[in-house]
RNA sequence: GUGGGCGUAGCUCAGUUGGUUAGAGCGCCAGGUUGUGGUCCUGGAGGUCGCGGGUUCGACCCCCGUCGCUCACCCCA
């Protein structure tokens, strides 16, 4: 046993029922944004470093202490993506694609921290991206998109919180503000922001303790420094989203942990999920990452959703069903030792028929049992009478009192199974 | 990076104050039913008790280390 592999720390294999799962809510994720216009892109999953130190900010905890970094053979510094929006927009700069750029996106992420429940070293996002333009539609259209997708995998307990960090000016004066005002109030914060309160003064609204809670409550508020621009901005977002008929909560502490963000940030939570990891799906605006990753000043808005994260409240919901169908139409059981079932199975399969068999030539009555476990509707046997007098029996699995079962011509079992499965 | 809990069959777990061949349920395989699943009955396979060291006449049990899982802090999806 010790001498097997096993995934690395952090990380998940996942297989089986949860597969289903996956399968059913990345489909539903892609079946949505293709109705809100939006194309799939695939990046690599590395970049260089500074893709991510520049957008991020390099003081931030991700880039400071997360990352994978590592070196290439030939000398070059990559690291592994740990979100999912800079590589979108690296790829928007070098290829300058025409406006606006609509993307979605399902990548794997990958941060070094220590693992607890709903927080891993290798996560996943779906995520989308729109490049070029500042109207505020563009804001409603992807929180609504996200809100959609919530709403469409089954969730029911989940809020939105809404805010706007300003664009630079209003940030950073603001941010000033807030320093000078903490400066002389450095000894009333919780030990560890005593510490570190000028690194990244922003943060420390996020803050849960009730020092600092008390200290910024009392203090200058973000929403007060946003200039003209910026709350009409805002205001334009939120009443965008009112009609149509999306609530969501205005909450001057959302300060995200990224600092490419500019104007609206977002964050769905959920009510389902313990407090630590209630953040099913977060993002906000970028107007100025293009510009910082080499491009031409170009606006953008986009989110991530962590899957493992939704798939954790959907079960805390109680809805455990996958949203997608994989159990197959049909089971070919065969005693002949022929070439039989694969026959059948190719003639079903090129039909369109989800069609599983047993391998091993092995007893009708274990066949029999795989068959039901496989969770076909029906069963197609097979057996030396089938096989001398041209036939096929067809056996439906479902039927649970009475058991249903005749023989037809083995040619026409295929118009036989799309008939009994209505097709 | 810091702290708590836990590592016994594929899975969920028992395992008496350390004592001889380590158990159950589920799952898996075979048979009962010489061609037919879902219920039932019988039998079987499967474990170097995470790994390494120590204490002891003797360790799944006690001690140390290590790896892993898990939960929380921090941060975030």
């Amino acid at each position: 046993m010790s001498e097997a592999f096993q995934a690395p720390v952090g990380t998940h294999d996942v297989l089986g029922a949860e597969a289903a799962q996956w399968e059913g809510v990345i489909a539903t994720f892609a079946q949505l944004a293709y109705r809100y216009g939006f194309s799939m892109i695939v990046t690599p999953v590395f970049e260089e470093v500074g893709v991510f130190n520049r957008g991020i900010g390099e003081k931030s905890e991700v880039a400071t202490k997360e990352m994978y970094v590592f070196e290439d053979r030939g000398g070059r510094t990559y690291a592994l993506r740990p979100e999912g929006t800079a590589p979108v927009v690296r790829a928007f700069v070098q290829h300058n694609p025409t406006l606006p750029f609509k993307a979605w996106y399902f990548t794997p992420a990958f941060r070094y921290e220590r693992p607890q429940k709903g927080r891993y070293r290798e996560h996943h996002q779906l995520g989308v991206e729109v490049l070029g333009s500042e109207d505020p539609a563009i804001d409603v259209e992807v929180i609504s998109l996200l809100n959609d997708y919530f709403k469409a995998v089954g969730l029911k307990q989940f809020r939105i919180l809404i805010n706007s960090m300003g664009h630079e000016e209003c940030r950073s004066k603001y941010v000033e503000t807030l320093r000078a005002y903490l400066a002389d109030r450095v000894d009333q914060l919780c030990e560890e922001h005593q510490k570190v309160w000028d690194q990244n003064t922003l943060r420390l609204l996020d803050c849960k303790k009730v020092e600092c809670v008390a200290i910024t409550d009392a203090g200058p508020q973000l929403p007060d420094h946003l200039c003209t621009e910026c709350e009409a901005h805002f205001t334009a977002v939120k009443s965008g989203l009112e009609a149509l008929g999306v609530s969501c909560e205005r909450t001057p502490r959302l300060v995200r942990g990224f600092d490419y963000y500019t104007r609206t940030t977002f964050e769905f939570v959920s009510d389902a999920l313990d407090g630590a990891q209630n953040a099913i799906g977060g993002g906000g605006r970028y107007d100025k990452l293009a510009e910082q990753l080499g491009g031409n000043p170009t606006p953008g808005i986009g989110f991530g959703s962590g899957v493992e994260r939704l798939l954790l409240a959907l079960e805390a919901e109680g809805q455990t069903e996958p949203l997608i169908n994989r159990t197959p139409a049909v089971f070919v059981v065969d005693t002949t030792e022929t070439d039989a079932a694969s026959l059948i199975c190719h003639e079903l399969r090129s039909a369109g028929i989800a069609t599983v068999r047993a391998y091993d030539n092995r007893s009708m009555k274990a066949q029999m049992k795989v068959a039901d476990k496989s969770g076909a509707r029906f069963a197609l046997l097979v057996g030396p009478q089938e096989l001398a007098a041209g036939q096929i029996t067809i056996r439906d699995l479902r039927s649970e009192e009475k058991i249903e079962q005749i023989s037809i011509p083995r040619e026409k079992v295929l118009a036989e199974v799309l008939s009994r499965l209505g097709k």
